[in-house]
DNA sequence: TGCATTCTAGATCGACCGATCTAGAATGGT
DNA sequence: ACCATTCTAGATCGGTCGATCTAGAATGCA
C-alpha cells in the first residue's frame, strides 16, 4: 500500500453538499468546487468519479442530515406534536435562510429530477418517506384522540406534504414569518378539528 | 423606411416560452432557441436584445395566458365553484403533462429569482396575485355562505397558496391522479367546514 | 430607381465548461 | 530502501456557450 488520503472524505464532502445546495448543479463549476472542498480537482476526480455522482453522494448526505434527523427527533414526541415540530423547525430554516438556498431535495426535484430517472427515483424516494412519517404520526394521532379523524389519514399525510413542500417554494420568494405560519395554521386546525360527535 | 419584419412576434415569442418552458433557462442554448423559434440568430437579438430580456417576454406571456385565463374564466363561477375548478384545471394540467415541464412560474422561482432581484419581484408578484384571487374568493364564500368562516379568509388563502404550489412541485415527480386529488381533498373539507353553529 | 432596413447563412470572438493528463513531491507498508 | 499510491499545481483537450459580425439577397417606401 501506499500513501492515505490527507483529507476527510466526510468533510470535503460536507464542503461539497453546502457548495452544491447554494449553486445547484448547472451552476456549480467543478473548478470552483474543488476550491470550496480545499482540495485539488485530480484529488476531486480521484475520489468522487465526477460531478454528477458527487453530486449524487452530496444529495444523499443532505437528505440524511435535513430528513433523517428531523424525523428522527420528531419521533420521540407524541404524534400531534411531532407534526407540530416538524413544520416549526422548517418555517424557522426557512426563515432564517438569508441565502436563499431552499430545500436541496426540492431544488433537485426542479432542476435534475425532470430529466434524468435516477434523481427523479432518489426525489420521489425522499417524498414518500416524508409522506409515510406524516401518514404514522397522523395514524398515530388518531388512535390516541389528538388529531381529528374525520379525513382519512393517507388524505391527511398527502396534504401535509403538499404544504410542506408549498411552504418551501413559497419561502424562497417570500420567506416572512408570518405568511408561512399563517399558512400552515389552517393545515392545524384541520388536524385539530374534533367530528362533530366529538363536540362538547 | 425599409424592409418588414418576415416573422410575427407573437408566434416566435410563443415558441420561445415554450422552449424556454421545457429546458428551463440556463440549459436552453440561444442557438436551439433561434431554430425552435424559425428563425435565425441574428433576428432573434435584433428582435428581443439578449437571452435574458427574450426569457423576460416569455414568462411574461406564460404568466399572462395560464394565470390571466385561468383566474379569469374562474371570476364567472361562485366564489367556492371557483377555487374548485382553479384545483381542477391544475391538475388536469399536471397529469396531462408528460414532459414534465411544471409550472413556468416555479421553475423560475427556483432557477432565477434567488439570485436575481427583477426575477424575483416578478414571482413574488404573481404569487401575490394568486394569493389576493384565492382571498377574494374565500371572502365572498364566507360572505355567501358557502365558504367555512372557522378559519380567517387571509390565512385560508395563504394555505390554499401553498397547496397549489405544494401539489405542482409534487406533480414533477409524482403525477398520478389519486395522489394529487386525495391532498385537495382536506383542504377542500377546510373550506366546505361549517362553524359548529351551523351544524343542524 | 434608389436606399434603408431586415432577411439569410454562417464565421468569429472570448470565455468557461467537464474531464484528463503531466510532472514531481510526499508518504507509508512491504 | 523500494515502490505503489496520493498529493500538489497547473497545462491541456474538445466542446459549448452568449453575443457579435460579415456578406449578400430580399423587400418596401420615397
Amino acid at each position: 500500500m501506499a500513501r492515505l488520503r490527507e483529507f476527510d472524505e466526510e468533510t470535503v464532502l460536507a464542503a461539497a453538499m453546502a457548495y452544491f445546495w447554494l449553486h445547484g448543479y448547472r451552476t456549480a463549476s467543478v473548478r470552483d468546487l474543488a476550491r470550496s472542498m480545499g482540495i485539488t480537482l485530480a484529488s476531486l476526480y480521484n475520489a468522487f468519479g465526477d460531478k454528477r455522482a458527487l453530486y449524487r453522494r452530496a444529495l444523499d448526505s443532505y437528505i440524511e442530515a435535513s430528513f433523517g434527523a428531523r424525523s428522527g427527533g420528531a419521533q420521540a414526541l407524541p404524534p400531534r406534536r411531532a407534526i407540530d415540530a416538524f413544520f416549526q423547525d422548517v418555517i424557522e430554516s426557512a426563515v432564517n435562510d438569508v441565502q436563499r438556498k431552499g430545500c436541496m431535495v426540492i431544488n433537485a426535484a426542479l432542476e435534475l429530477a425532470p430529466h434524468d430517472p435516477e434523481f427523479q427515483d432518489i426525489v420521489a424516494g425522499v417524498l414518500v418517506r416524508i409522506e409515510a412519517f406524516f401518514q404514522r404520526c397522523v395514524s398515530a394521532g388518531q388512535a390516541d384522540g389528538s388529531i381529528s379523524n374525520r379525513q382519512p389519514a393517507a388524505d391527511l399525510a398527502k396534504h401535509l406534504l403538499a404544504v410542506l413542500l408549498g411552504l418551501q417554494v413559497l419561502a424562497r420568494t417570500r420567506p416572512q414569518r408570518a405568511l408561512l405560519e399563517g399558512l400552515v395554521r389552517p393545515a392545524f386546525a384541520l388536524l385539530d378539528d374534533r367530528t362533530p360527535s366529538d363536540r362538547p
